[in-house]
DNA sequence: GCTTTTCCATACGCTAGAGTATGGAATGTG
DNA sequence: CACATTCCATACTCTAGCGTATGGAAAAGC
């Protein structure tokens, strides 16, 4: 049960080690990038310790995503359950995780899921998954805030591809008080 | 100056088509998978062509950026030019094109070069000039309509990330019209 | 017609990486 | 203590792919 810091050689790796070494090469990398090599490297061992815990390399990448999935759906729920009254807040709240500088691996694992998500079914899959439970609970905090079903769905949608889409812009140049900007954005797609 | 459909071998190849050819990879398999030989074989030759042309891969890939930026700013700059009066029209237009089936190559090209961008800072930086462009011609365009400088640009950054985050999304069964969802968001975002 | 330039093929060497086979140390179990 | 199981290292084979060296055909220039 103890999960020591694999400091000492001595602590044996188990599927969820490996699995959560993925995820950070997934986050640096790109899931083009997930080898059993460079990740063994990563781990302190060889890749004969791989093929003990993994049948291959695909048996890798879907226990990734599975693992994805049910952290993201975890902290779906958990993001939107709010108490009566303050379900606007929820929502500016959720925004704000997605934007927060404090969730950059997140971004990127996210980001990396769905570029991997353009070829692979299983992945498709999984961001479908993700996808839904997202939507639908943000159409739940939408209703409770007034909102008819059409709308909620609207804006529920357009409050996830908002913060998946600017996580992949470049807008340097483009003002001075990015912050505001953010702000207002939000006002538009979650108003009070 | 003649650029036949190159089905008789005894056209000979020019960096051009070297270039398209690497789009069209980068399109179906991402930037990871844009390899020298693979392209010489789609082009029906082998890489003593290649290196012909190009310095190397690195080459390669510096030039597709640049071609993809170059058509990108020629294409912002011809949707963006409206008639006075008409620029809500071009507003929505632009969405539409992201948006359309019809441009479903387009849009794989540009999730492409933005994951790219992820990890090479030559994509950063064209990706970078053509965010710039978008925004700037699109805030050009709120402004026209009676925004100030502020909502203009708030506008124009929702609007982009907007329409690149849904192309990343799976919503297959949130809705069962998810047309006209979108054309709430549209009006959410663009109103006239 | 002979030479030069252009464009491409062939044949290398080299690295990264997947998967397999086998051995070996450590740990648990009788 | 003997033995089995667990976890990992080592040592292969095999493929993909980068870059280079060299040769050869076709066209262009003189």
């Amino acid at each position: 049960m103890e999960n020591k810091p694999a400091k000492t050689p001595r602590t044996a790796l188990d599927r969820e080690a490996w699995i959560k070494g993925a995820v950070a090469i997934l986050a640096d990398h790109g899931a083009e990038r997930l080898r059993v090599e460079v990740l063994a490297k990563r781990l302190g061992v060889t890749k004969g310790s791989f093929y003990w815990h993994f049948k291959d390399r695909r048996d890798l990448q879907d226990a990734v995503l599975e693992f994805w999935k049910d952290g993201r759906i975890r902290d779906i729920r958990k993001q939107t359950q709010a108490e009566p009254g303050h379900e606007a807040a929820a929502l500016l709240h959720t925004m704000e995780v997605y934007a927060s500088a404090r969730n950059r691996k997140g971004i990127a694992i996210e980001a990396a899921v769905r570029d991997w998500a353009r070829r692979d079914p299983q992945a498709v899959a999984v961001v479908e998954a993700v996808d839904a439970e997202r939507l639908a609970c943000a159409s739940r905090l939408f209703l409770a805030c007034g909102l008819n079903e059409h709308d909620a769905q609207a804006r529920s949608l357009l409050l996830y591809a908002y913060v998946f889409g600017v996580s992949l812009m470049r807008h340097g140049a483009f003002t001075s008080d990015i912050a505001s900007l953010k702000a207002s954005i939000a006002e538009l797609i979650a108003p009070r």
